[in-house]
DNA sequence: ATAATAATGGATAAATTTATCCATTATTAT
DNA sequence: ATAATAATGGATAAATTTATCCATTATTAT
């Protein structure tokens, strides 16, 4: 479904978020090791978030990464997928065909829709921040 | 959403079924035409679909790709993918998680089951007959 | 038997994704 | 100023996916 950079994206944001929650700003040593991702790879990932103002970093010692106010209240998940795999995802022709339409639809278009489309829109309405709740309240795991 | 393979695949096995609806065999060449794939890459994708009898295929002059009436009756969009990409796609946790289920959910698994499972079922209904069918009526097209 | 035809299978190559290493830059505390 | 710390950015490498080439095998018609 998503690539392994998203899917290391998306728990990585939600970590972040969930310390933000509390207060803390969390080192890429720290974020890697909650998340079971490889560090030097999450790197390059946290670095394309931050560009995407996702979230945000500070260099040197107490830096880290975080998320703002703003970023906690207004990131959705669709924005994480789309600046690390495109929207392609949650917008093309299940069958890979660049012109797929209700007006020229591929074999799988009618039965593909519903399920693209209810992708995109729980991409598009779910938080990071309701997720990092749960994961606060423990009620959600991010390894293993 | 698909690997590549997989798309072509599945646009494959549509324009068979459609041809062995109309009671022809069809060839790799008028295949990769049809559908708008490399030829090589989808003779070998073909060759998987044979080997786990998702197809037919004859050497020698008249020989071919085809689907016989069971094939045509029983395959579902499913085994094809599970042949391509596994079932991962349509079974797997969203966020990569080897452990992820309702006891040790991660933090999106409610708003993911709903889709990957509606997915699923698409794929464990939808035969490959039932989008020949369409292609064939001129309702639906496999390139471009 | 022979020639023609179409799939098969093996060896590679190109492109992309995943991953690592390390010097540099920015920042903080002393 | 200096040392310590943590992110950044560039150069690569490993793995996987996508793709090509071509000799071989099976089959058909003559």
């Amino acid at each position: 479904m998503f690539s392994k950079a998203c899917e290391y994206g998306l728990r990585a944001t939600i970590y972040i978020a969930e310390q933000s929650l509390s207060g803390r700003k969390t080192s890429l040593k720290e974020i890697a090791g909650s998340i079971a991702s490889p560090e030097s790879f999450t790197s390059k990932i946290l670095q394309q978030l931050s560009r995407s103002e996702i979230i945000h970093s500070d260099k040197g010692p107490t830096g880290g990464f975080s998320m703002n106010p703003h970023q906690l209240e207004t990131v959705k998940l669709s924005s994480i997928v789309a600046a690390i795999d495109g929207d392609h995802i949650y917008k093309g022709c299940g069958l890979g065909l660049e012109q797929c339409n209700e007006k020229k639809p591929c074999p799988l278009h009618d039965q593909f829709k519903g399920i693209r489309d209810e992708l995109k829109s729980m991409l598009e309405t779910t938080s990071v921040k309701e997720l990092a709740l749960g994961l606060k309240g423990g009620l959600t795991m991010l390894k293993r």
